[in-house]
DNA sequence: AAATGGCACTTGTATGGACAAGTTCACCGA
DNA sequence: TCGGTGAACTTGTCCATACAAGTGCCATTT
Protein backbone atom coordinates (compact mmCIF):
# COMPACT_ATOMS: atom_id res chain seq x y z
CA UNK A 1 0.00 0.00 0.00
CA UNK A 2 1.16 4.02 -0.51
CA UNK A 3 -1.47 4.92 1.54
CA UNK A 4 -0.25 6.99 4.46
CA UNK A 5 -0.02 5.39 7.56
CA UNK A 6 -2.33 7.75 9.60
CA UNK A 7 -5.08 8.03 6.92
CA UNK A 8 -4.74 3.57 7.17
CA UNK A 9 -5.20 4.07 11.29
CA UNK A 10 -7.88 6.66 10.81
CA UNK A 11 -9.67 4.64 8.26
CA UNK A 12 -9.59 1.49 10.20
CA UNK A 13 -10.87 3.72 13.59
CA UNK A 14 -13.71 4.92 11.79
CA UNK A 15 -14.98 1.92 10.11
CA UNK A 16 -14.79 0.31 13.39
CA UNK A 17 -17.18 3.35 14.62
CA UNK A 18 -19.48 3.25 12.15
CA UNK A 19 -19.67 -0.09 12.01
CA UNK A 20 -20.80 0.37 15.55
CA UNK A 21 -18.07 -2.19 16.11
CA UNK A 22 -16.98 0.58 18.82
CA UNK A 23 -20.22 1.56 20.55
CA UNK A 24 -21.37 5.09 21.34
CA UNK A 25 -19.68 6.62 24.16
CA UNK A 26 -17.02 3.90 24.41
CA UNK A 27 -13.01 4.99 24.93
CA UNK A 28 -11.04 4.53 21.76
CA UNK A 29 -7.87 2.79 22.83
CA UNK A 30 -5.35 5.24 24.19
CA UNK A 31 -2.82 6.67 21.95
CA UNK A 32 -0.29 4.75 23.56
CA UNK A 33 -1.78 1.59 22.86
CA UNK A 34 -1.96 2.56 19.53
CA UNK A 35 0.98 3.18 19.00
CA UNK A 36 1.61 -0.54 19.48
CA UNK A 37 -0.98 -2.10 17.63
CA UNK A 38 0.05 0.21 14.08
CA UNK A 39 3.34 -0.07 15.15
CA UNK A 40 3.13 3.81 14.35
CA UNK A 41 4.39 6.79 16.60
CA UNK A 42 2.63 9.13 18.67
CA UNK A 43 2.23 11.88 16.11
CA UNK A 44 1.32 9.53 13.71
CA UNK A 45 -1.60 8.11 15.63
CA UNK A 46 -2.41 11.69 17.00
CA UNK A 47 -3.11 12.63 13.39
CA UNK A 48 -5.10 10.04 12.62
CA UNK A 49 -7.05 11.24 15.77
CA UNK A 50 -7.11 14.50 14.66
CA UNK A 51 -8.74 13.61 11.84
CA UNK A 52 -11.44 12.05 13.25
CA UNK A 53 -12.02 14.74 15.79
CA UNK A 54 -12.03 16.92 12.79
CA UNK A 55 -15.01 14.94 10.94
CA UNK A 56 -16.86 15.11 14.48
CA UNK A 57 -16.65 11.25 15.17
CA UNK A 58 -15.01 11.75 18.51
CA UNK A 59 -14.38 14.14 21.71
CA UNK A 60 -11.04 14.65 23.17
CA UNK A 61 -9.99 15.83 26.06
CA UNK A 62 -7.01 16.31 28.24
CA UNK A 63 -6.54 13.43 30.16
CA UNK A 64 -9.32 11.56 29.09
CA UNK A 65 -9.10 9.21 26.15
CA UNK A 66 -11.09 9.36 22.66
CA UNK A 67 -14.84 8.69 23.14
CA UNK A 68 -17.15 7.81 20.11
CA UNK A 69 -19.44 10.74 20.23
CA UNK A 70 -22.46 11.29 20.46
CA UNK A 71 -24.08 12.09 17.10
CA UNK A 72 -22.59 9.35 14.68
CA UNK A 73 -21.61 12.12 12.33
CA UNK A 74 -22.18 10.97 9.21
CA UNK A 75 -19.53 11.43 5.80
CA UNK A 76 -20.54 14.72 4.54
CA UNK A 77 -20.92 14.19 1.27
CA UNK A 78 -22.26 11.00 0.29
CA UNK A 79 -24.73 11.21 3.32
CA UNK A 80 -26.26 15.20 2.38
CA UNK A 81 -25.69 14.03 -0.93
CA UNK A 82 -27.77 10.33 -0.76
CA UNK A 83 -30.84 10.23 0.40
CA UNK A 84 -30.28 6.17 0.59
CA UNK A 85 -27.66 6.74 2.69
CA UNK A 86 -28.81 8.71 5.27
CA UNK A 87 -32.03 6.63 5.38
CA UNK A 88 -30.28 3.62 6.17
CA UNK A 89 -28.24 5.36 8.55
CA UNK A 90 -30.86 6.83 10.62
CA UNK A 91 -32.54 3.18 10.36
CA UNK A 92 -35.34 3.99 8.16
CA UNK A 93 -36.21 2.39 4.97
CA UNK A 94 -35.55 3.98 2.20
CA UNK A 95 -38.33 3.53 -0.85
CA UNK A 96 -38.64 5.01 -3.94
CA UNK A 97 -40.58 5.15 -7.12
CA UNK A 98 -39.29 6.40 -10.70
CA UNK A 99 -42.29 8.66 -11.75
CA UNK A 100 -40.62 9.63 -15.02
CA UNK A 101 -37.31 9.53 -16.69
CA UNK A 102 -37.31 11.60 -20.19
CA UNK A 103 -35.40 13.47 -22.48
CA UNK A 104 -36.92 16.65 -23.27
CA UNK A 105 -35.57 20.54 -24.27
CA UNK A 106 -34.25 22.02 -21.25
CA UNK A 107 -35.95 25.54 -20.13
CA UNK A 108 -35.85 27.90 -16.79
CA UNK A 109 -33.35 28.30 -14.22
CA UNK A 110 -32.30 24.33 -15.31
CA UNK A 111 -30.86 25.12 -18.45
CA UNK A 112 -29.44 28.62 -16.54
CA UNK A 113 -27.89 26.12 -13.81
CA UNK A 114 -26.28 23.75 -16.25
CA UNK A 115 -25.00 26.49 -18.68
CA UNK A 116 -27.04 25.19 -21.56
CA UNK A 117 -29.01 27.38 -24.47
CA UNK A 118 -32.63 27.42 -23.74
CA UNK A 119 -33.95 24.18 -25.78
CA UNK A 120 -30.64 21.58 -25.58
CA UNK A 121 -32.06 18.51 -25.06
CA UNK A 122 -31.68 17.11 -21.21
CA UNK A 123 -32.77 13.95 -19.19
CA UNK A 124 -34.81 15.04 -16.55
CA UNK A 125 -35.78 11.91 -13.57
CA UNK A 126 -38.50 12.59 -11.70
CA UNK A 127 -38.67 10.15 -8.48
CA UNK A 128 -41.07 9.90 -5.33
CA UNK A 129 -38.29 8.96 -2.32
CA UNK A 130 -40.42 7.38 0.71
CA UNK A 131 -39.24 6.66 4.39
CA UNK A 132 -40.79 3.93 5.63
CA UNK A 133 -42.81 3.45 2.98
CA UNK A 134 -44.34 7.34 3.55
CA UNK A 135 -44.07 9.88 1.01
CA UNK A 136 -41.43 12.19 1.79
CA UNK A 137 -40.23 13.92 -0.45
CA UNK A 138 -39.93 14.61 -4.47
CA UNK A 139 -36.69 14.62 -6.34
CA UNK A 140 -36.60 16.52 -9.83
CA UNK A 141 -32.74 16.20 -11.10
CA UNK A 142 -31.79 17.63 -14.73
CA UNK A 143 -28.87 15.97 -16.13
CA UNK A 144 -27.28 17.26 -19.71
CA UNK A 145 -27.54 14.85 -22.09
CA UNK A 146 -23.79 13.25 -21.72
CA UNK A 147 -24.63 12.33 -18.61
CA UNK A 148 -28.57 11.83 -18.24
CA UNK A 149 -27.72 8.86 -21.03
CA UNK A 150 -26.07 6.66 -19.07
CA UNK A 151 -29.24 6.67 -16.67
CA UNK A 152 -31.59 4.80 -19.10
CA UNK A 153 -29.55 1.52 -18.17
CA UNK A 154 -29.87 2.56 -14.06
CA UNK A 155 -31.33 0.19 -12.56
CA UNK A 156 -34.10 1.78 -10.23
CA UNK A 157 -32.96 -0.91 -7.05
CA UNK A 158 -29.88 0.25 -7.17
CA UNK A 159 -31.40 3.56 -5.66
CA UNK A 160 -28.46 5.73 -5.81
CA UNK A 161 -28.01 7.62 -8.65
CA UNK A 162 -24.69 9.54 -7.33
CA UNK A 163 -22.72 5.84 -7.03
CA UNK A 164 -24.21 4.64 -10.52
CA UNK A 165 -22.83 7.89 -11.98
CA UNK A 166 -19.38 7.61 -10.07
CA UNK A 167 -19.09 4.07 -11.24
CA UNK A 168 -19.45 5.23 -14.86
CA UNK A 169 -16.57 7.56 -14.32
CA UNK A 170 -18.93 10.76 -13.99
CA UNK A 171 -16.80 13.34 -12.12
CA UNK A 172 -19.01 14.27 -9.54
CA UNK A 173 -17.10 16.73 -7.19
CA UNK A 174 -18.26 19.76 -5.52
CA UNK A 175 -22.26 20.89 -4.91
CA UNK A 176 -24.03 24.00 -4.02
CA UNK A 177 -27.31 23.59 -2.34
CA UNK A 178 -29.80 26.22 -1.71
CA UNK A 179 -32.56 25.39 1.02
CA UNK A 180 -35.72 27.51 1.04
CA UNK A 181 -39.50 26.81 1.61
CA UNK A 182 -41.98 26.81 -1.53
CA UNK A 183 -45.68 25.89 -1.86
CA UNK A 184 -46.58 22.34 -2.97
CA UNK A 185 -48.05 22.87 -6.58
CA UNK A 186 -50.65 20.48 -8.15
CA UNK A 187 -47.95 17.55 -8.82
CA UNK A 188 -46.03 17.70 -5.41
CA UNK A 189 -49.65 17.53 -3.50
CA UNK A 190 -50.61 14.58 -4.84
CA UNK A 191 -47.20 12.64 -4.81
CA UNK A 192 -47.12 13.58 -1.20
CA UNK A 193 -50.44 13.47 -0.22
CA UNK A 194 -51.08 16.78 1.33
CA UNK A 195 -52.65 19.92 -0.06
CA UNK A 196 -52.19 22.17 -2.74
CA UNK A 197 -49.95 24.89 -1.42
CA UNK A 198 -49.05 23.25 1.60
CA UNK A 199 -45.28 24.66 3.11
CA UNK A 200 -42.53 22.32 1.54
CA UNK A 201 -38.71 21.81 2.28
CA UNK A 202 -37.14 22.80 -1.09
CA UNK A 203 -33.62 22.08 -1.55
CA UNK A 204 -31.54 23.25 -4.90
CA UNK A 205 -28.73 21.49 -5.99
CA UNK A 206 -25.77 22.45 -8.34
CA UNK A 207 -23.47 19.56 -8.98
CA UNK A 208 -19.65 20.26 -10.33
CA UNK A 209 -17.33 18.06 -11.73
CA UNK A 210 -13.44 19.45 -10.91
CA UNK A 211 -13.28 21.22 -13.53
CA UNK A 212 -16.66 23.39 -12.75
CA UNK A 213 -18.89 22.16 -15.94
CA UNK A 214 -22.29 21.27 -14.30
CA UNK A 215 -23.37 17.55 -13.95
CA UNK A 216 -26.44 18.26 -12.59
CA UNK A 217 -29.35 20.34 -11.66
CA UNK A 218 -31.47 19.01 -8.69
CA UNK A 219 -34.70 20.12 -6.49
CA UNK A 220 -35.79 18.25 -3.99
CA UNK A 221 -39.28 18.98 -2.08
CA UNK A 222 -39.82 17.76 1.59
CA UNK A 223 -42.50 17.65 3.74
CA UNK A 224 -41.40 18.96 6.83
CA UNK A 225 -43.39 16.65 8.74
CA UNK A 226 -40.95 14.03 7.86
CA UNK A 227 -37.98 15.15 7.03
CA UNK A 228 -35.90 18.70 8.72
CA UNK A 229 -32.41 19.73 8.12
CA UNK A 230 -30.09 20.39 11.33
CA UNK A 231 -27.01 22.13 12.74
CA UNK A 232 -25.23 22.19 15.25
CA UNK A 233 -23.35 24.95 16.24
CA UNK A 234 -20.21 25.72 18.86
CA UNK A 235 -19.13 29.17 20.16
CA UNK A 236 -15.25 28.45 20.32
CA UNK A 237 -12.95 30.23 21.90
CA UNK A 238 -10.18 28.76 19.91
CA UNK A 239 -11.34 28.73 16.58
CA UNK A 240 -10.38 25.65 15.07
CA UNK A 241 -10.07 23.70 18.02
CA UNK A 242 -13.91 22.76 17.94
CA UNK A 243 -15.64 20.40 14.73
CA UNK A 244 -17.10 22.58 12.15
CA UNK A 245 -20.93 23.03 12.09
CA UNK A 246 -22.77 20.35 10.57
CA UNK A 247 -25.61 19.88 8.74
CA UNK A 248 -28.14 16.84 8.71
CA UNK A 249 -30.70 15.73 7.58
CA UNK A 250 -33.46 14.32 10.52
CA UNK A 251 -36.80 12.27 9.90
CA UNK A 252 -39.84 12.85 12.10
CA UNK B 1 1.33 34.40 27.26
CA UNK B 2 -0.01 30.78 28.56
CA UNK B 3 -1.63 30.68 25.02
CA UNK B 4 0.22 27.67 23.20
CA UNK B 5 2.39 28.42 21.03
CA UNK B 6 0.79 26.92 18.40
CA UNK B 7 -2.30 28.66 18.68
CA UNK B 8 -0.60 32.30 18.77
CA UNK B 9 0.84 31.78 15.06
CA UNK B 10 -2.48 30.36 13.77
CA UNK B 11 -3.83 33.90 15.31
CA UNK B 12 -0.94 36.01 14.38
CA UNK B 13 -1.48 34.49 10.61
CA UNK B 14 -5.53 34.47 10.97
CA UNK B 15 -5.10 38.29 11.47
CA UNK B 16 -2.84 39.25 8.75
CA UNK B 17 -5.12 37.01 6.54
CA UNK B 18 -8.47 38.75 7.49
CA UNK B 19 -7.07 42.12 7.84
CA UNK B 20 -6.34 41.50 3.98
CA UNK B 21 -2.37 42.22 4.90
CA UNK B 22 -2.22 39.00 3.21
CA UNK B 23 -3.90 39.56 -0.09
CA UNK B 24 -6.03 36.55 -1.57
CA UNK B 25 -3.77 34.58 -3.55
CA UNK B 26 -0.63 35.87 -1.56
CA UNK B 27 1.77 32.67 -0.96
CA UNK B 28 2.27 32.82 3.09
CA UNK B 29 5.92 32.38 4.18
CA UNK B 30 6.92 28.70 3.91
CA UNK B 31 7.57 26.38 6.93
CA UNK B 32 11.10 27.28 7.21
CA UNK B 33 10.68 31.09 7.12
CA UNK B 34 7.95 30.55 9.73
CA UNK B 35 9.91 28.51 12.15
CA UNK B 36 12.57 30.94 12.43
CA UNK B 37 10.26 34.23 12.80
CA UNK B 38 8.01 32.40 15.99
CA UNK B 39 11.28 30.54 17.36
CA UNK B 40 9.23 27.09 16.86
CA UNK B 41 9.42 23.76 15.82
CA UNK B 42 8.29 22.83 11.82
CA UNK B 43 5.38 20.84 13.59
CA UNK B 44 4.63 23.27 15.59
CA UNK B 45 3.77 25.61 12.91
CA UNK B 46 2.43 23.08 10.71
CA UNK B 47 -0.17 22.37 13.63
CA UNK B 48 -0.93 25.93 12.96
CA UNK B 49 -1.24 25.94 9.25
CA UNK B 50 -3.65 22.65 9.21
CA UNK B 51 -5.96 24.79 11.86
CA UNK B 52 -5.98 27.37 9.13
CA UNK B 53 -6.52 25.26 6.14
CA UNK B 54 -9.65 23.47 8.72
CA UNK B 55 -11.01 27.27 8.69
CA UNK B 56 -10.75 27.38 5.12
CA UNK B 57 -8.79 30.40 4.80
CA UNK B 58 -6.09 28.69 3.04
CA UNK B 59 -4.88 26.24 0.27
CA UNK B 60 -1.82 23.60 1.22
CA UNK B 61 -0.57 21.31 -1.59
CA UNK B 62 2.78 19.09 -1.80
CA UNK B 63 5.29 21.20 -3.50
CA UNK B 64 3.70 24.63 -2.84
CA UNK B 65 3.67 27.45 -0.31
CA UNK B 66 0.70 27.70 1.04
CA UNK B 67 -1.80 30.95 -0.36
CA UNK B 68 -4.58 32.58 1.27
CA UNK B 69 -7.56 31.12 -0.19
CA UNK B 70 -10.21 32.79 -3.06
CA UNK B 71 -13.36 33.16 -0.20
CA UNK B 72 -12.18 34.53 3.07
CA UNK B 73 -14.82 32.35 4.80
CA UNK B 74 -16.58 33.81 7.40
CA UNK B 75 -16.90 33.32 11.13
CA UNK B 76 -19.15 29.86 11.40
CA UNK B 77 -20.67 30.71 14.73
CA UNK B 78 -20.79 34.63 15.12
CA UNK B 79 -21.75 34.57 11.35
CA UNK B 80 -24.66 32.28 11.81
CA UNK B 81 -26.08 33.45 14.55
CA UNK B 82 -26.31 37.14 14.01
CA UNK B 83 -28.51 38.33 11.50
CA UNK B 84 -27.00 41.80 12.25
CA UNK B 85 -23.33 40.39 11.44
CA UNK B 86 -24.38 37.95 8.80
CA UNK B 87 -26.19 41.33 7.05
CA UNK B 88 -23.37 43.24 7.63
CA UNK B 89 -20.89 40.70 6.00
CA UNK B 90 -23.44 40.93 2.94
CA UNK B 91 -23.62 44.25 2.35
CA UNK B 92 -27.37 44.91 3.63
CA UNK B 93 -28.66 46.87 5.85
CA UNK B 94 -30.06 44.78 8.81
CA UNK B 95 -33.33 46.81 10.84
CA UNK B 96 -35.24 45.85 13.39
CA UNK B 97 -38.58 46.50 15.44
CA UNK B 98 -39.43 45.06 19.05
CA UNK B 99 -42.96 44.05 18.39
CA UNK B 100 -43.07 42.65 21.84
CA UNK B 101 -41.13 41.88 25.19
CA UNK B 102 -43.11 40.34 27.81
CA UNK B 103 -43.16 38.30 30.95
CA UNK B 104 -45.62 35.37 30.16
CA UNK B 105 -45.64 31.87 31.43
CA UNK B 106 -44.41 29.37 29.43
CA UNK B 107 -45.48 26.83 26.91
CA UNK B 108 -45.70 24.37 24.42
CA UNK B 109 -42.66 23.19 22.73
CA UNK B 110 -40.78 26.43 24.45
CA UNK B 111 -41.29 24.68 28.07
CA UNK B 112 -39.95 21.90 26.83
CA UNK B 113 -36.82 22.68 25.06
CA UNK B 114 -36.55 24.97 28.03
CA UNK B 115 -36.79 22.26 30.56
CA UNK B 116 -39.23 24.14 32.29
CA UNK B 117 -42.45 23.17 33.91
CA UNK B 118 -45.46 24.24 32.02
CA UNK B 119 -46.71 27.30 33.68
CA UNK B 120 -42.76 28.71 34.73
CA UNK B 121 -42.51 32.42 33.79
CA UNK B 122 -40.47 33.55 31.09
CA UNK B 123 -39.45 36.43 29.11
CA UNK B 124 -40.25 36.01 25.35
CA UNK B 125 -39.43 38.31 22.67
CA UNK B 126 -40.94 38.98 19.50
CA UNK B 127 -38.94 40.78 16.65
CA UNK B 128 -39.28 42.05 12.61
CA UNK B 129 -35.93 41.48 11.67
CA UNK B 130 -35.36 43.62 8.34
CA UNK B 131 -33.24 43.64 4.93
CA UNK B 132 -32.28 47.16 2.95
CA UNK B 133 -35.87 48.43 5.01
CA UNK B 134 -38.04 45.59 3.96
CA UNK B 135 -39.31 42.65 6.35
CA UNK B 136 -37.07 39.49 5.85
CA UNK B 137 -37.45 37.65 9.25
CA UNK B 138 -40.02 37.25 12.18
CA UNK B 139 -37.83 36.04 15.19
CA UNK B 140 -39.72 34.23 18.21
CA UNK B 141 -37.47 33.90 21.69
CA UNK B 142 -38.11 32.60 25.12
CA UNK B 143 -35.69 32.92 27.63
CA UNK B 144 -35.70 31.82 31.35
CA UNK B 145 -36.45 34.15 33.93
CA UNK B 146 -32.53 34.39 34.80
CA UNK B 147 -31.61 35.28 31.60
CA UNK B 148 -34.04 37.05 29.96
CA UNK B 149 -33.76 39.58 33.05
CA UNK B 150 -31.09 41.57 30.87
CA UNK B 151 -33.38 42.54 28.68
CA UNK B 152 -35.41 44.59 29.85
CA UNK B 153 -31.99 46.91 29.87
CA UNK B 154 -31.41 46.01 26.09
CA UNK B 155 -30.88 48.96 24.12
CA UNK B 156 -32.86 47.84 21.02
CA UNK B 157 -30.37 49.38 18.47
CA UNK B 158 -27.99 47.52 20.00
CA UNK B 159 -28.96 45.03 18.04
CA UNK B 160 -27.22 41.93 18.87
CA UNK B 161 -29.20 40.31 21.98
CA UNK B 162 -26.45 37.55 21.58
CA UNK B 163 -23.72 39.95 22.17
CA UNK B 164 -25.61 42.01 24.83
CA UNK B 165 -26.06 38.21 27.02
CA UNK B 166 -22.27 37.29 26.46
CA UNK B 167 -21.12 40.76 27.55
CA UNK B 168 -23.57 40.61 31.12
CA UNK B 169 -21.64 36.83 31.53
CA UNK B 170 -24.62 34.53 30.15
CA UNK B 171 -22.24 31.69 29.08
CA UNK B 172 -23.69 30.70 25.17
CA UNK B 173 -22.08 28.23 24.10
CA UNK B 174 -23.60 25.84 21.70
CA UNK B 175 -26.67 25.46 19.79
CA UNK B 176 -28.69 23.14 17.61
CA UNK B 177 -30.99 24.53 14.85
CA UNK B 178 -33.69 22.55 13.19
CA UNK B 179 -34.65 23.89 9.81
CA UNK B 180 -37.98 22.88 8.04
CA UNK B 181 -41.15 25.00 6.56
CA UNK B 182 -44.47 26.25 8.21
CA UNK B 183 -47.07 27.88 6.66
CA UNK B 184 -47.53 32.40 7.28
CA UNK B 185 -49.65 32.17 10.53
CA UNK B 186 -51.59 35.50 10.54
CA UNK B 187 -49.37 37.01 12.73
CA UNK B 188 -46.49 36.41 10.41
CA UNK B 189 -48.84 36.93 7.20
CA UNK B 190 -49.42 41.04 8.49
CA UNK B 191 -45.43 41.50 9.70
CA UNK B 192 -43.65 39.86 6.56
CA UNK B 193 -46.55 41.72 4.21
CA UNK B 194 -47.50 38.02 2.83
CA UNK B 195 -50.64 36.13 2.48
CA UNK B 196 -51.33 33.64 5.36
CA UNK B 197 -50.42 30.22 4.61
CA UNK B 198 -47.60 31.04 2.23
CA UNK B 199 -44.51 28.72 2.89
CA UNK B 200 -41.73 30.28 4.73
CA UNK B 201 -38.49 28.57 6.01
CA UNK B 202 -38.54 27.95 9.59
CA UNK B 203 -35.29 27.53 11.49
CA UNK B 204 -36.17 26.59 15.18
CA UNK B 205 -33.03 26.58 17.88
CA UNK B 206 -32.04 25.76 20.96
CA UNK B 207 -29.10 27.45 22.99
CA UNK B 208 -27.47 26.19 25.79
CA UNK B 209 -24.88 26.51 28.27
CA UNK B 210 -21.51 24.87 28.38
CA UNK B 211 -22.92 22.47 31.06
CA UNK B 212 -26.02 22.08 28.64
CA UNK B 213 -28.56 24.12 30.52
CA UNK B 214 -30.86 25.99 27.88
CA UNK B 215 -30.40 29.48 27.79
CA UNK B 216 -32.70 30.01 24.90
CA UNK B 217 -35.39 28.91 22.34
CA UNK B 218 -35.76 30.62 19.30
CA UNK B 219 -37.83 30.17 16.64
CA UNK B 220 -37.49 32.40 13.18
CA UNK B 221 -39.35 32.39 10.23
CA UNK B 222 -37.78 33.63 7.10
CA UNK B 223 -39.29 34.87 3.64
CA UNK B 224 -37.91 32.55 1.56
CA UNK B 225 -38.12 35.27 -1.41
CA UNK B 226 -35.61 37.31 0.70
CA UNK B 227 -33.28 34.94 2.76
CA UNK B 228 -32.48 31.62 1.98
CA UNK B 229 -29.50 28.82 3.36
CA UNK B 230 -27.16 27.34 1.51
CA UNK B 231 -24.63 24.47 1.90
CA UNK B 232 -21.22 23.73 -0.17
CA UNK B 233 -19.80 20.37 -0.53
CA UNK B 234 -17.11 18.79 -2.03
CA UNK B 235 -16.74 14.89 -2.63
CA UNK B 236 -13.22 14.38 -0.79
CA UNK B 237 -11.40 11.52 -2.08
CA UNK B 238 -9.39 11.51 1.47
CA UNK B 239 -11.55 12.45 4.15
CA UNK B 240 -10.63 15.27 6.01
CA UNK B 241 -8.24 16.73 3.45
CA UNK B 242 -10.67 19.43 2.22
CA UNK B 243 -12.57 22.08 4.87
CA UNK B 244 -15.96 20.90 5.73
CA UNK B 245 -19.36 22.23 4.62
CA UNK B 246 -20.35 25.03 5.69
CA UNK B 247 -23.93 26.59 5.75
CA UNK B 248 -24.11 29.91 5.13
CA UNK B 249 -27.26 32.41 5.15
CA UNK B 250 -28.04 34.36 1.12
CA UNK B 251 -30.14 37.04 0.60
CA UNK B 252 -32.07 37.71 -2.25
C1' DA C 1 13.03 27.04 -30.37
C1' DA C 2 11.52 23.23 -27.86
C1' DA C 3 12.15 19.33 -25.00
C1' DT C 4 14.84 17.31 -21.22
C1' DG C 5 17.20 16.93 -17.30
C1' DG C 6 18.60 18.19 -12.83
C1' DC C 7 18.81 21.12 -8.77
C1' DA C 8 16.88 23.98 -5.10
C1' DC C 9 13.01 24.62 -2.45
C1' DT C 10 8.89 23.31 -0.76
C1' DT C 11 5.54 20.41 1.79
C1' DG C 12 4.16 15.43 3.32
C1' DT C 13 5.20 11.59 6.30
C1' DA C 14 7.18 9.51 10.20
C1' DT C 15 10.15 8.69 14.35
C1' DG C 16 11.56 9.47 19.18
C1' DG C 17 12.00 11.94 23.12
C1' DA C 18 10.69 15.17 26.87
C1' DC C 19 7.77 17.69 29.94
C1' DA C 20 3.17 19.87 31.25
C1' DA C 21 -1.41 19.26 32.60
C1' DG C 22 -5.86 17.00 33.22
C1' DT C 23 -8.67 12.55 34.91
C1' DT C 24 -9.54 8.71 37.38
C1' DC C 25 -9.45 5.85 41.12
C1' DA C 26 -7.75 3.44 44.96
C1' DC C 27 -6.11 4.25 49.40
C1' DC C 28 -5.59 6.31 53.80
C1' DG C 29 -6.78 9.26 57.55
C1' DA C 30 -9.98 12.03 60.15
C1' DT D 1 -18.66 7.44 56.38
C1' DC D 2 -16.63 11.04 54.31
C1' DG D 3 -12.94 13.64 52.45
C1' DG D 4 -8.45 14.48 50.74
C1' DT D 5 -3.88 12.81 48.87
C1' DG D 6 -1.39 10.94 45.52
C1' DA D 7 0.11 7.75 42.03
C1' DA D 8 -0.87 5.95 37.46
C1' DC D 9 -2.53 6.92 33.26
C1' DT D 10 -3.99 9.82 29.82
C1' DT D 11 -3.73 13.58 26.39
C1' DG D 12 -1.60 18.40 25.12
C1' DT D 13 2.46 20.78 23.69
C1' DC D 14 6.98 21.10 21.77
C1' DC D 15 11.38 19.92 20.09
C1' DA D 16 15.04 17.93 16.62
C1' DT D 17 15.74 15.01 12.82
C1' DA D 18 15.29 12.31 8.59
C1' DC D 19 13.67 10.98 4.25
C1' DA D 20 10.01 10.93 0.50
C1' DA D 21 7.72 13.41 -2.92
C1' DG D 22 5.90 17.35 -5.57
C1' DT D 23 6.89 22.15 -7.91
C1' DG D 24 9.23 25.56 -10.24
C1' DC D 25 13.02 27.12 -12.68
C1' DC D 26 17.23 27.29 -14.99
C1' DA D 27 20.60 25.38 -17.94
C1' DT D 28 21.75 22.06 -20.98
C1' DT D 29 20.72 19.33 -24.75
C1' DT D 30 18.30 18.12 -28.91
Amino acid sequence: MTTPLHVRIADELRSQIVSGSLPVGAPLPSEARLTERFDASRGTVRTALAALQREGLIDRGQGRPPVVRESAAPQSFESFMSFTAWAQREGHAAGQRTIEIARRPVRGPAAEALNLAEGTPVIEVLRLRTLDAKAAMVERSVFPEEVGRLLFEFDPDESSIYAHLLGRGIPLHSARHVIDAVGADEADAELLEVAPGSPLLRERRRVLSPDGVPLEYGEDRYRPDRVTFSINNVLSPTPGSTPEPRILKESS
